[in-house]
DNA sequence: GACATGTTTCCTGCTT
DNA sequence: GAAGCAGGAAACATGT
């Protein structure tokens, strides 16, 4: 189940620690159905007998459809057989309306929907809510939790998104990959995290709310959140206040400012105290009792001290734990020791940025590139000529041919973004290459 | 203008 | 023999 999973089902969830997180979530659930499945607790979270507030998507209905891509009767033959009925779901919103939708849809067993979920062309948070943690949408029954807005649907979600943003860039989604890593990173279940309360909160929306706000979604988490996005911030300021001014960066500045005067206007207050103790501590203990609005922060005006270097890494993987896994890069320095701004007549077009995006690219993947071992970082070139006359276009050089895409390839294995493949034998001996740990983004 | 980066181009030798 | 791999060397475009 786990290596059919890695192959299968997470491309879509490029990062590796988010895919294990999750797989092993799932293994649980599983093992508890399979364990009883009709006293199993959260059997409604696979069932489609109880209403749930939300809004079903044609993606939903298109789960069935590839549902039978991993069947799991193979593991647990006592699941129940496949049975097809309507259901009808309301979503509440803060102006009360309620939007009600009837739709054909087809249950199989109260597994594979989440093998369905985290199908790659169907990688979506609300689906993989929906099928995965009944608690987290359960809760929008109670009349308390009404005024908060189910997780946005129909949205697909790039869980390491969120990394190459600022915060105040964040889209509700966004937010929701960024919650998915601090559970993560803290061993919380998902289903013990109130998501769905955040599921209206874009970063800039974060950024504006105390802690209380936090702990108000979420009673049990909302300080740790709370302080874990402080962290994140300040990390995000000291990147930024090192780094020459770019006129990404100037823009992102203004949004900061923006962010800061719509905090003033909302009557928020700006405690210059507080922020002289978050100066005094540094930004590696950050004190989670402030409460504080976020964007206190931006009132900084001198240099925070700092690594550069704040990472979402987890403390698990081999020292190969490679691309994509979430993590914010040291600033490369220049020879007087001033942080160098990244070399801008490449940026996002560097060729193994172009070949991880090709591997996410449902038109590219798998028919010219696609996983040998997504959790190993090894992938195959099916069609070489064909990625290299995308390379080609890309770079507007019609010239272009495998060969020099190849010898292109081969410059990164002394950089570490590429490395050799293991000759085990489980792999093709060629076009197979697997990314390296400097393979960040 | 020097330098850094990230290729691009051409090449030889080798392996599959 | 074709295709691919490995790596040296030089050139090039772009940005600092």
């Amino acid at each position: 189940f786990f290596k059919s999973s890695n192959n299968q089902f997470f491309p879509s969830i490029t990062d590796r620690s988010n895919r294990h997180f999750l797989l092993s979530s799932a293994k649980q659930r599983l093992r508890k159905i399979a364990i009883d499945p009709s006293s199993n607790t959260h059997s409604s979270a696979f069932s489609v007998h109880i209403p749930r507030p939300i809004l079903i998507s044609s993606q939903h209905t298109d789960i069935t459809s590839h549902a039978n891509q991993f069947n799991p009767a193979f593991i647990y033959p006592s699941v129940p057989l496949p049975c097809t009925q309507t259901r009808t779901d309301y979503l509440p919103s803060n102006d009360s309306q309620q939007a009600c939708i009837s739709e054909k849809h087809t249950a199989i067993s109260p597994v594979a929907p989440i093998a369905a979920a985290f199908n790659p062309s169907l990688m979506c948070l609300p689906a993989l809510f929906d099928h995965f943690g009944g608690e987290i949408l359960r809760s929008h029954m109670n009349p308390a939790a009404a005024q908060f807005k189910p997780i946005p649907n129909n949205e697909r979600v790039d869980l390491t998104r969120f990394l190459s943003k600022e915060p105040q860039e964040w889209t509700m989604g966004d937010v929701i990959a960024w919650l998915l890593h601090v559970a993560e990173r803290n061993d919380i279940p998902i289903e013990d995290l109130e998501m769905q309360k955040f599921a209206n909160c874009t970063g800039m929306v974060l950024i504006q709310m105390h802690e209380t706000d936090f702990q108000q979604r979420d009673a049990v988490y909302g300080s740790l959140l709370y302080a874990e996005f402080r962290k994140l911030l300040i990390e995000e300021r000291s990147i930024n206040k090192c780094a020459y001014k770019s006129p990404e960066r100037a823009s992102t500045s203004r949004v900061t400012d923006d962010a800061r005067v719509s905090c003033i206007n909302n009557g928020l207050s700006v405690n210059p105290s507080a922020l002289s103790s978050l100066l005094m501590s540094g930004s590696n203990s950050v004190n989670s009792s402030s409460t504080q609005p976020l964007d206190t922060l931006s009132q900084v005006g001198t240099d925070i001290s700092g690594s550069g270097t704040f990472s979402f890494n987890s403390p698990v993987g081999s020292d190969e734990t490679f691309m994509l896994r979430p993590t914010y890069c040291k600033v490369r320095k220049n020879k007087d020791g001033r942080p160098r701004k990244h070399s801008q007549h490449t940026k996002g077009n560097k060729l193994w940025e172009f070949i991880r995006d090709a591997l996410k690219d449902p038109t590219t993947c798998p028919s010219v590139v696609r996983w040998e071992d997504p959790a190993e970082g090894v992938f195959r070139i099916v069609e070489s000529e064909k990625l290299a006359q995308l390379w080609g276009e890309r770079k507007n050089n019609q010239k272009m041919t495998y060969e020099k895409l190849s010898r292109a390839m081969r410059t990164y294995y002394e950089k570490r973004i590429l490395v050799p493949v293991p000759k085990t034998g489980l792999y093709p001996k060629k076009l197979v290459y697997k990314f390296g740990p400097s393979a960040l983004g």
